[in-house]
Order: C-alpha cells, then structure tokens, then sequence
RNA sequence: GUGGAUGUAGCUCAGUUGGUCAGAGCGCCGGAUUGUGGAUCCGGAGGUCGCGGGUUCGACACCCGUCAUCCACCCCA
C-alpha cells in the first residue's frame, strides 16, 4: 500500500508549534484590536476573475500561481492567493460604504500560491492582514504602518526594517513609466535576461531586481520621486512626519517596488536579516483605486498583510513559556478496582474544572507516573485496590513528592485545596 | 519553470577503494526496584539502506532513471 503524503509545500503544524502559532496570532488580533480593527472572515475560495481583475492580469500570481479549478457548473474558482480582494468584495457586497463608522477589517487565515517551495515560502501559507477602508488622510497610511510595527516589535522579533517609498498616483506612474522605459533601454545590453524580459511588462520592476549589474546600470535611473505630483508628494510628506511623530523607525526606498498593480502612494516592506532569501516579513500600502475598480463606490484604502510561518521561522525561543509543570492532575488508576475508580474520578475533576490527564496503556503504578512524569504535571492521584478498600485516593505532588490523603467522596474539593495551596 | 545539495531505525547521523557494515547515540518497552516518576546498570523491540532498473561472483556504496525533501534563482508574505 503507497503511504499518502502531504502535498508539496504544504505543512502539518503540529502541537509542539501551535503554542508559538498561537502566540503570534494572539499578539496580532490584540494590536488590531487595539487599533480599532475588527475581525473579518472571508471565503477561502472566490470566483477566479475577483483575483484577476485586483491583483493585475499581468502578474506572476495571477499567470502561473494560482489554484485555479471548475465548480460543476463550469465557473472557474480560485483558491485566495491574498487577503485583499476577498475582503474588498465583501466590503462592497455588504455596502459597508454606507456605514458611518471607520470600516476596519482584519483576517486571518491560510492563502495558497502555487510556487516552488523554500525556506519561508510555502504553497498553503498563512497571513494576518488588516484594511483600512474610506480614509484618504495620510494618518491612515500612518495608523495602518505603526500597527505593523508595533506586532513585530511585540514579537521581539530580530533586524526588522521599515522600508517605504511613494509609487504616486496611479497617474503619476503613467507619466514616469516611458520616462524610466527611454532609459532602460539605453542600458538593456548590461542589464539581466529577467530585467530585459520586465522593461516591457513591468519596467518598475528592473528597479528591484537584486543582481549587482542591474542595481548598478539602473542608478542613474530618473527617479519615480521626480515625477510625482504634487498631492502625491504632500501625501507622502505627511505620511513620514506623522511616523516620526509617534516614534516609527523607517528607511526610504525608492527601489521599493510591490508586486501586486493596485498598489498607489504609499508602499512599505518589513523586511529582517535573520531570514533567509524570502527576507520580507510583513507588506502592504495604498491601494485607492481597487474598490472601485471591482465595482463599488470610489474609495480609499490601506492595508498590510504579514507572513506567519516566516514570523514563526524568526520567532525567539524566550517569546513563548517555557515547559515548566503545569497545575494538571494525572490520574492513575490500577488495578481491578483502583482502574475504574481512576476513570471515574478522572471524568469527576474535569467536570469540576480541574485539567486532568491518565494514559490508559499504564497498568503498574510505575508506568503511570513515569507518563505523569513525561506529561509534565504537577499532581498525580494514586488509585489502587488498596485506595479503593479504603475510600482514599493519595495525591503526589510532583515536585516536592509529597503524599496527600484525599477523600474519594469529596475529591474534588480536597484536590483542588491541595493544588491552590502548592 | 531553472539550478544545486540530500535521502540508512521514531529522531540525529556513522558506514573507509564495492567483500559479516545492517550500526551508534537519543527515544521507546521491560527488568534490577512483587504499589511510587526523573539518575544508573542490564536486556529487548524496531530498518523493503527513498523507489525502479543496470554493472558485478557480490551493491547501502558504482552507473542510469525516477520520486521526495531542503536550499537558491524567479517571485513574494
């Protein structure tokens, strides 16, 4: 029989990591609470053209990444590749334009790429990410970037950096775009296959291509910064004054260029050294013109998303508690008598609140303490034969090995004063 | 999609130019301790050497193919 495998790039969690995973998703909910984000939940699975029409025809995720399958009826679907359009798309369904209050979302949850798998890129990964919707003014750009930071900081995570650059108005870019192509060409010859491949389909994108050669023929380039409008400039301005206002450490980026097309204004990047090559830990920025180019009413809009399995590959061991014994009763009960009495009881101290654990397989008492030994637990209640006659279980503290005599009759009570008074 | 590295016990890994090389440590189970965990000692279980071909008297080792994993490119969170 062929064992059946997981599929490639996709990950079990296993227990010994939820206590991290959880960590991190708790710390992340706690901020955005924090911040006046609100949970939101959408479908892991949209219509395929949602994606297509937000995140850019043109782009890698939407040419060659995505899961893309036929319902019955012949419509295609997509498993969600980014949190984004799903939300946008329920934010217009739902006329929360209407809404008087501040329309801020955050979700959590699995996203899926189909992409060759490395150190922090999987093919079902997981992100956190939060929309800011309505709000045009630049301390939304501010609110949105601070939030990001201060999960991360939380976090204790290692070498972050704030990256940020101005990408303009969707306009601006319009204009600057035969700008830096007039120039790309006059450099083609020096520049790498893929860069040469991007002056025609995405020629922002040879500006933050990694190899040496381009980096050093693209220097001279004109800068986006050069050709920005003057809102657009004012926008920016403000967007950094306000991150020096609240103490948001950040490093201009003019290179800093996201892959996905709704991105305008305002861009940014949390990237850290103590990752591998797939160094970004959390991104997002502006993107004004996305909900109603999917159909709803002009608005304006931010948002991040942050990578997960990358937060957790950085996470410090100190960031989450240590296994020290836990205030959990194991129960071994042996022998004719002594083991069901055990069962009973077992089932008596959870209703009373109390964690309590037993592995069935032991039969000795040796065995069952060397389990409560491996599980880590503060107590054990002994129940043999001989407990039973008498109608009194002997509860071990784990630590100091004192024994304690507790009335099978009032378990609950003599074992729960034992375990306060530890 | 491209490149490189690696696949031997549950885990981490040895295995010398092909000739008792199917091994160690940790873990697991049991005993020493007939009802008291962690330490020590002793014993035991556990492996189609990723898979399929080939070369050879003989392959864990060499060759070819294949699959998987990891890392990098690309791209991105």
């Amino acid at each position: 029989m062929n064992m059946i495998k997981g599929i490639k790039g996709v990950k079990d969690i296993l227990p010994e990591e939820t206590s991290r995973w959880r960590l991190i998703e708790e710390t992340a909910r706690r901020w955005a609470d924090l911040y006046g984000f609100r949970e939101i939940r959408v479908p892991i699975f949209e219509v395929t053209e949602l994606f297509a029409r937000s995140i850019g025809t043109s782009t890698d995720i939407v040419e060659k990444e995505m899961y893309t399958f036929q319902d019955r009826d012949g419509t295609s679907l997509t498993l969600r590749p980014e949190g984004t359009a799903g939300t946008v798309r329920a934010y217009i369904e739902h006329h929360r334009a209407a809404d008087p209050t501040p329309q801020k979302f955050f979700y959590s949850g699995p996203m899926f790429r189909h992409e060759r798998p490395q150190a922090g890129r999987l093919r079902q990964f997981h992100q956190f990410g939060v929309e800011s919707f309505g709000m045009a003014d630049p301390r939304a750009d501010v609110e949105v970037i601070a939030l990001l930071w201060r999960i991360l900081s939380d976090l204790k995570l290692p070498s972050l950096t704030l990256e940020i650059n101005n990408l303009g108005s969707t306009e601006d870019r319009a204009a600057y775009r035969p700008r830096l192509t007039e120039f790309l060409r006059t450099v083609a010859g020096a520049l790498c296959a893929n860069c040469r491949r991007r002056l025609d389909t995405n020629p922002l994108r040879v500006l933050d291509c990694k190899v040496p050669g381009c980096r050093a023929e693209t220097e001279p380039a004109p800068r986006l910064a050069d050709s920005l409008s003057d809102p657009a400039r004012t926008h920016f301005a403000d967007v950094l004054s306000g991150l020096d206002s609240i103490g948001i450490p950040y490093r201009l980026n003019h290179r800093l260029v996201r892959g996905l097309d709704y991105y305008c204004l305002t861009t940014f990047e949390v990237t850290s050294a103590a990752l591998g090559a797939q160094n970004a830990v959390g991104a997002g920025g502006r993107y004004d013109g996305l909900v109603e180019a999917l159909g709803g009413p002009p608005t304006p809009a931010v948002g991040f998303a942050m990578g997960l399995e990358r937060i957790a590959l950085m996470l410090p061991q100190t960031a989450y508690p240590s296994s020290s014994r836990s205030p959990v009763v194991y129960v071994a009960g042996f022998g004719v008598s002594g083991a069901p009495a055990g069962f009973s009881a077992l089932e008596e101290l959870r209703l009373a609140g109390i964690p309590a654990v037993a592995d069935f397989r032991a039969t000795s008492l040796k065995s069952h303490l060397r389990q409560a030994d491996r599980l880590a637990v503060g107590f054990t209640l002994i129940i043999g034969d001989d407990e039973v006659d008498k109608g009194v279980g002997i509860l071990r503290d784990m630590n100091t090995k004192n024994q304690y005599g507790v009335s099978l009759t009032s378990l609950c009570g003599d074992v729960s004063s034992h375990i306060r008074g530890s």
